[in-house]
DNA sequence: CTGTATCCTTAGGGATACTG
DNA sequence: CAGTATCCCTAAGGATACAG
């Protein structure tokens, strides 16, 4: 059972986030799901950081409640789930890629894989493209 | 006592900044030095959501270890102590802005204060011209 | 394949008294 | 002022067996 009534701390933004991400698991299955190509919870499973069952589903509730990611039935196998992102869940994307961006910086021993860089410089152009469109607008 | 043998379940970025911050507590601080201009134990101690003193002493003694704030001595008073970033903790400051951003944008019950939004799009814009400048080197 | 249920252990964290 | 030291308790999480 997930409880609904989250203690809520205060109203501050950075809270907000902790009250969903803070825990040491919920982010590795927005990473799977945003970048590693992963959508059912078999290959949840089956990451290098070995979560278990019962938290893996804990959280993919919660996400769901969350209003982050969606549940649909395989289009092919009607007992097959597939999870995906709402637009909600695809914002995390910027916040993702400077988290990338700042471990490749500053842990050598981290192994970042080459499309996680050229993805987070093409989400910066794009960003600034946005920029300068709007800029045009003023 | 402070564990420096960390488990280190994998090496992905994902996974590395959720040895530091995977926890309630830790983003919280960073957030009242970024943001709130905090730099004392006193201060941080007095923030929203009520950390206690035990676990204050031990997530500080942790970003140290971390290289992420540093602690010295205020100049004037010699019994007080006085924490800053590290260079690899300003770093921090874009994914903090995202999250912000985020928060602001997918939670109407979030306060952001307006400096939060417009240091937002400041760093936003240094980021353009960052970008800008760099292409021009190409 | 996608989860539930259960058991059990540990880590995280609140409260509070105390110290240099 | 800036922490330590304890106590205690709950929630988080690992392991594993089982189920639709």
């Amino acid at each position: 059972m997930i409880k609904n009534s989250q203690a809520c701390r205060s109203n501050c933004p950075i809270n907000f986030v902790l009250e969903t991400f803070g825990d040491k698991w919920t982010l590795l299955i927005v990473r799977d799901l945003m970048f590693k190509g992963k959508q059912s919870y078999g290959e949840f499973l089956a990451s290098d950081e070995k979560i278990s069952t019962n938290i893996l589903a804990e959280r993919l509730k919660r996400l769901e409640d969350h209003e982050i990611i969606e549940k649909r039935t395989a289009p092919d196998n009607r007992s097959k789930f597939l999870y995906s992102f709402t637009s909600k869940g695809k914002d995390l994307l910027p916040i993702m890629l400077e988290i990338t961006a700042w471990s490749a910086k500053h842990d050598a021993t981290t192994n970042t894989p080459p499309e996680f860089l050229s993805m987070f410089e093409n989400a910066r152009e794009q960003l600034m493209k946005d920029i300068l469109h709007q800029l045009d607008q003023d």
